[in-house]
DNA sequence: TTTATATTTCGTTATTTGACGAAATATCTT
DNA sequence: AAGATATTTCGTCAAATAACGAAATATAAA
C-alpha cells in the first residue's frame, strides 16, 4: 500500500504528470524541465524528488548536471503499469502536444544557455 | 488531464483505495463501509463522493440506503485501467485480506443492526 | 583557490485535504 | 403528521502540500 500511495500521490499533481510525459522524449536535466514549465528550480527539484522516490523516474549525475529519465529495464510492475496508464491516457492531449512542441525548441537550444537563464 | 487528476487524487488516500478493494465483494451501503473502517459517516460519505466524482464507483439509492459499487459495463478506459491497476497491485496484500475478512463478518450481520450502531 | 554554475535543502506562506460533529435532507415507520 | 433512520452538506480545525526565495552543496572554470 505504501508503494502504491507513493505512486498515486506523485501522480496527483499536474506538473508531475507533465514531467513524466515530457520525459518520453528522452532524459532531461533539471534546468531544461525548469525552462519548460516556468517554475522555480527548487520547485522542479522537489517534484523530481517526489517522482524519483515513487520510482517513476531515475536520475544520473554527470558533471554539473543531473539528468532525469523514465525508468528502463527492471522496473516493478506496479510502476511500469502506472506509467503506461498515464502515457496511454494523455499522450494525445492538447496539453501534452503543446509541452512537446515547447520542449523541442528547448532541446535545440544550447544547454548552458538554458541554464544561465535561471541562474541570475 | 482533469479527468486523470480526479482519478489520481481519488487514489491518493489509503482509505479510498481500501474502499475500492472492499467493493470487489459487491455493492455496499454507506453504513457498511463506515462500520468496516471505523470512521465517521460524514467522512466516509465524503470519500465516496470523491470516488464517485472520479467515476471510480457508481451509486444506487433504494429506500433509506445508498449503495455504492464498482462501475459495470460501459466505463471509460482510463477508469477501468486505473481500477485494474489498483486491484492487481493490492488484491493480495495483508491489509486487503484483513479488510475482506472483517467485511465478511459485517455482511453476515443484519443491515439495520449495523446502521443502528452509528446513529446514536 | 576563488568564482561561476547547477541542483538541492530549508524555512515560510497560502492553499488543499482529511477528520469530526452539528445541522440539513430524504426516506421509512408509526 | 410526527418521529426514527440513513446519508449528505457545512463549518471548523489540524495536518499535508505546492510554491517561492535564500542558503547550502557540489562541481566546473578561471
Amino acid at each position: 500500500m505504501r508503494e502504491l500511495l507513493a505512486i498515486t500521490k506523485a501522480l496527483s499533481d499536474p506538473n508531475r504528470v507533465r514531467i513524466l510525459l515530457a520525459l518520453r522524449a528522452g532524459e532531461l536535466c533539471v534546468c531544461q524541465i525548469t525552462e519548460l514549465f516556468g517554475l522555480a528550480p527548487s520547485t522542479i527539484s522537489k517534484h523530481l524528488s517526489i517522482l524519483n522516490h515513487a520510482g517513476l523516474i531515475h536520475s544520473r549525475k554527470t558533471e554539473r548536471w543531473v539528468y532525469y529519465r523514465l525508468p528502463d529495464g527492471n522496473t516493478p510492475v506496479v510502476v511500469r503499469e502506472a506509467l503506461d496508464w498515464i502515457h496511454k491516457s494523455l499522450a494525445k492531449s492538447d496539453e501534452t502536444r503543446a509541452d512537446a512542441k515547447k520542449l523541442k525548441a528547448i532541446l535545440k537550444t544550447d544547454l548552458a544557455e538554458i541554464c544561465r537563464r535561471q541562474c541570475r
